[in-house]
DNA sequence: GTACAGATTGAG
DNA sequence: TCAATCTGTACT
């Protein structure tokens, strides 16, 4: 596993929006790691987008980040109490970014949950195990995954090629092209039919980790 | 200062 | 299907 660097961010949100599929967000809280496989994302590739918190060159406090160069925290609350995390992608002076919408969480770290109901109640061991067979659902919606991983507002402007507490790293392998599906962003109706029917976001196909 | 809608979620 | 919940943003 290899972090990634300043140079896969700094392309245009459409390829990095893909690329990112089957990488790993992994989170640092003291000792421990939190880290989930990212199996569904969506681009905003720019200022021409309705969509975009950017749309028109708009410059604001909360969406100024999407004006650095790729590889920063873009996070942000919505409908008052679910944050959301993007990474800027891109050059400097033309706001993208691509936002993480679902995690795939391991056995290995439900495991650690599962632990704890199992101690507390001896009887509950069988349905513990459907449990943990059936809600690795802990990180499968925008808002859920930084719940999850504890991410809110401190994490605005972070640095994911220097970061100590949050970064993006690979294996190596890739997810090939047939195995990505694509469709409309979700929840941007607002944008007008043209700009909310462009089939900017991305998933790996027949994964149950995606977002409802 | 005030009004209003939102890149969602979970319960009914 | 709908309410929760609150900040950023626009406008008076």
């Amino acid at each position: 596993m290899r972090r990634l660097s300043r140079s896969f961010f700094t392309k245009r949100s459409l390829i990095v929006a893909k690329k990112l599929l089957g990488c790993f967000l992994v989170r640092r809280i003291g000792k421990k790691l939190l880290i989930g496989r990212i199996v569904e994302t969506e681009a905003y590739p720019g200022p021409s987008d309705r969509a975009s918190h950017a749309f028109d060159g708009k410059v604001t406090a909360r969406n100024k980040i999407e004006y650095e160069k790729g590889g920063y925290v873009y996070i942000y609350l919505v409908y008052g109490m679910y944050w959301q995390l993007n990474i800027t992608t891109g050059r400097a002076g033309y706001p993208e970014c691509v936002l993480i919408r679902a995690l795939e969480v391991s056995d290995k770290q439900n495991a650690t949950r599962d632990k704890k109901r199992k101690t507390q109640n001896r009887n509950i061991i069988s349905m513990s195990r459907v449990t943990f067979h059936m809600s690795p659902n802990v990180a499968n919606g925008p808002g859920k995954l930084c719940r999850w991983l504890k991410l809110g507002k401190s994490f605005y402007g972070e640095n994911m090629a220097r970061s100590k507490r949050l970064w993006v790293a690979t294996d190596g392998s890739r997810i090939p092209p047939r195995a990505i599906a694509k469709g409309p962003r979700i929840g941007i109706d607002y944008a007008g039919p043209h700009y909310a029917k462009k089939p900017w976001r991305f998933w790996i196909k027949a994964n149950p980790c995606i977002s409802r």
